[in-house]
DNA sequence: ATGTATAATTAACACTGTTAATATATTTTG
DNA sequence: CAAAATATATTAACAGTGTTAATTATACAT
């Protein structure tokens, strides 16, 4: 029966939008079955007419944050013209989303999840991905070679999560203005070619 | 009585050692009251007559492991000669550690534990102290300026970060070699002044 | 309407950290 | 040296956790 697909999606995303309001408001440490479970307005057994088990249901919303995510860059930065500058704002933005939503990093990389590689995969390289056109742009004004445009790239992509980890994960450092002030700096070293 | 501090200094030792075998052998997961206590010779309530709780236990591994990481690294790069090179090699070898006890690099940078300022920031700045004496010769033999270096040791140090999270946390890359090559490129890039 | 399949719930299990009450050593005192 | 007092270690219990089995409630087809 299709009425059967279209009520199970249903129930699913029932469970779904409960967990990512606790990710997004209390953060990781607050999931837990039965707290799914009452925000979504069932018994905790319920969940797992649905999922495999928690592991399996947290995992499925690593996608929609991915996509949010993508999405608050792109409305930051969609006016901006192509070139270094962007590229900064890009990794600006891309901050400003984890460091906003805190559960939702901890999801991303920091929690050990059942570990699907093409998720994991398109989790790391994110930011890359947000970059890319502007990066090309980069390569065909001759600012840089292809080859070093994908080195700066990596380069980027780690220079962002060692701040991200260190600021949310350890309070280093300990105000977020200091962390605006060593991003800047950063983005601008590497980001001078 | 100083007999009394020495026995507690002793007992609080067995804790904490059987801590940090767990740790460096089965990991962060693997750890919990009972388990700690049965490898320590006792029963998992006499942990709570020398520990808070078991954070305050685990808490104290940092520090130990910290100067291992030191000890480790310093071993395998005290015969060379200050410069660019020596940088690189303690950089590699900080990263050899830390992939080699990956519950060591999962309690420093990942775990949430009580927040101790001091400890915390001598944890993030780990690599900086190790390079220290590198980038004072740098600086002296004019490689570059005091102000660049600075700047270059933060890059470092981020760099090293991401790599290091998104390999033992995402498994990104997926093999050690490959991980190696890209550490390289990186790590030349960084340090090519 | 009744029987059957399906979905939701409660009860239970094996874990976790932590605390209170109990049992065991150890030390101090008569 | 024996008895009382103190200190230490252990077991029992509580409130959590994720998960599964058994039970109840619901929807659907005959």
């Amino acid at each position: 029966m299709d009425n059967k697909k279209i009520q199970e999606e249903r129930m699913k995303c029932y469970f779904i939008q409960a967990t990512k309001e606790i990710l997004k408001g209390e953060g990781l440490k607050c999931i837990s079955v039965r707290n799914i479970a009452q925000r979504a307005g069932y018994s905790y057994a319920t969940l797992y007419n649905y999922f495999k088990d928690v592991k399996d249901l947290i995992f499925l919303c690593i996608h929609d944050f991915q996509v949010e995510c993508e999405e608050f860059v792109k409305q930051e930065t969609a006016s901006l013209p192509e070139g270094i500058e962007t590229l900064k704002a890009i990794s600006k933005s891309y901050m400003k989303y984890f460091i906003q939503y805190t559960g939702v990093y901890e999801l991303l990389f920091i929690e050990r999840i059942n570990e699907n590689k093409q998720i994991t995969e398109s989790v790391c390289t994110l930011l890359d991905k947000l970059c890319q056109n502007n990066w090309d742009y980069c390569v065909k004004e001759q600012l840089l070679s292809q080859e070093a445009s994908e080195a700066t790239k990596i380069q980027l992509r780690n220079a962002v999560s060692g701040l991200l980890l260190f600021y949310i994960n350890r309070k280093y450092p300990n105000s977020y203005k200091d962390l605006t002030v060593l991003t800047e700096i950063q983005l601008n070293k590497i980001l001078s070619f």
